[in-house]
DNA sequence: GCCAACGTTGGC
DNA sequence: GCCAACGTTGGC
């Protein structure tokens, strides 16, 4: 069992429009970073836990958590000329960019990305490293841990 | 809008 | 294969 951050930008695809999904369940489409790919193509196993957090957004944070929810399958924006995630050296013969289906077990509340960088047992999350931009990122067994306790509390 | 960080591109 | 220029991410 693994544990995963999954940033999505709300304006795109929030939490509340994947709870709104058959099977509160979403393709994971647009990742177009060869490390975050690798991360859904190589290293994810289905219920493998998952963070869903809210990036470019008023409060950025975890909102929800979610569970990989497929083994991993070629992304159809690539092959779709009217998607901003078309990638013209890609085909069907030979897709570039694979993604796994998540779906959301429970929305939670903001646990913000200040109170996230507040907390002394998460400050070598990769999320929380300067400079960080993966879209994708592991989460250790104590960090994930540590962050269901506070997403148990009220907000601070 | 700014800017740090870093991935990608393309000339050589 | 190097590396400068450029583009993107994403918080602030």
């Amino acid at each position: 069992m693994n544990y995963w951050l999954m940033k999505s930008e709300p304006e795109e695809c929030s939490v509340d429009d994947v709870l709104a999904m058959p099977n509160a369940t979403v393709p994971w489409f647009g990742v177009r970073n060869y490390l975050a790919r690798n991360f859904m193509r190589d290293q994810m196993r289905l219920q493998d836990g998952v963070l869903f957090y809210h990036s470019s957004c008023a409060l950025p944070g975890v909102v929800g958590l979610a569970e990989v929810a497929s083994t991993p399958y070629p992304d159809a924006t690539q092959f779709d000329a009217g998607s901003k995630y078309f990638d013209p050296k890609a085909s069907l013969e030979a897709p570039r960019w694979q993604l796994v289906d998540v779906r959301v077990t429970r929305k939670t509340r903001t646990l913000s990305l200040a109170e996230l960088r507040a907390h002394a047992d998460l400050t070598e999350m990769i999320l929380l490293r300067r400079g960080n931009r993966l879209s994708i990122t592991p989460i250790t067994p104590p960090e994930w841990n540590t962050i269901l306790g506070l997403l148990a509390e009220s907000s601070t």
